[in-house]
DNA sequence: TGAAATAGCACCGGCTCGGTTCTATATCAT
DNA sequence: ATGATATAGAACCGAGCCGGTGCTATTTCA
């Protein structure tokens, strides 16, 4: 196997590092949970920036990224800002996370193209299962939609008890 | 919401982030698979190793934490080496990716303690979500046994018929 | 015409990751 | 006994990504 050369994104509080979301990928879904929650109207950088204290030149980039993968509408000009682009039943944690970070794969031998340069590859045991898991990955994280996110929200209760059920 | 302080991991080839497994979490991969392989005798770090490609001071380091995580049992001396400690349906890929590590957590403010340091927490509109997410990609990561990774190699023809199904 | 806002690019420091090295300890074979 | 083989543990190092900042150009409204 050997990985791909450059990394579900992984790092702690203080140097243990994990799978988690980096911080671009953090700072993307509150600005998009905003938007999905301002649907009709434009928000600037500023506003989302004010409203969860996300240093502005930050966020302002990622809304840039996130309006050239077509995932946000831009609108320039004073008076000008950002709107979701699309449904939030259509836009996936994945979607988005992928729109920032790059396509995403467990592991460098598993993105189905290029020779892979792991001098192993033909007879790993291990990557046929990797490309598996990370299939399986893609859509769980392809499953779980903004509208979901902040759908749950107001009925928090009940996914809890979805939670706890195992029914995941 | 605001992440950890470090980061499923992610990186891509060449500078793009992802999901993925550090390099160290792919090792462990392919070293328990291996050690799975040969559940009876003791495997060297230096035949896991030679097996594999894997440079020798990287995977040492590797095994002596799984040992001391009580993934693998080691064995002093010459003649010495490493054994699996556990079934292998007991070891899940969250179980040693953890090990490797650290506790998992999407973002900081998700891991239930820690006042979070986020000075939004207590409003923040996507933290619960982010919990109940993250939950659902542990139990995902908890349910990928070491014993389906490297059973699949031999049934392979069947999974794949699986995944196509759709039933992931 | 100027303020406000996005577009795009280039730059920078800290810190994690991946890897190496050294010392100590334990066990087997000669 | 002694040396070869192996793990235990800790410290160290460089490259590169992540997170963040700044600047310039362009577009639009008042």
């Amino acid at each position: 196997m050997v990985l791909y050369g450059p990394q579900l994104v992984t790092r702690p509080d203080k140097g243990q590092p994990m799978i988690s979301l980096t911080r671009k990928s953090d700072y993307a879904l509150v600005a998009l949970s905003h938007l999905a929650r301002t649907r009709e109207t434009v928000c600037s950088a500023r506003d989302i920036s004010d409203h969860h204290k996300i240093p502005l030149p930050v966020l302002m980039n990622i809304l840039k990224k996130l309006s050239r993968e077509g995932i946000v509408a831009s609108v320039r000009g004073a008076h000008g800002g950002y709107q979701l682009a699309v449904d939030p039943a259509e836009v996936s944690l994945g979607d988005f996370i992928t729109a920032l970070e790059g396509p995403m794969r467990l592991v460098q031998c598993a993105d189905g193209g290029a020779p892979t340069s792991c001098s192993q590859a033909p007879w790993c045991p291990v990557q046929a299962p990797a490309v598996r898991i990370q299939q399986r990955l893609k859509e769980f994280l392809a499953g779980v939609t903004l509208a979901e996110i902040i759908g749950s929200e107001l009925q928090a209760q009940s996914d809890v008890g979805r939670a706890a059920e195992g029914k995941v």
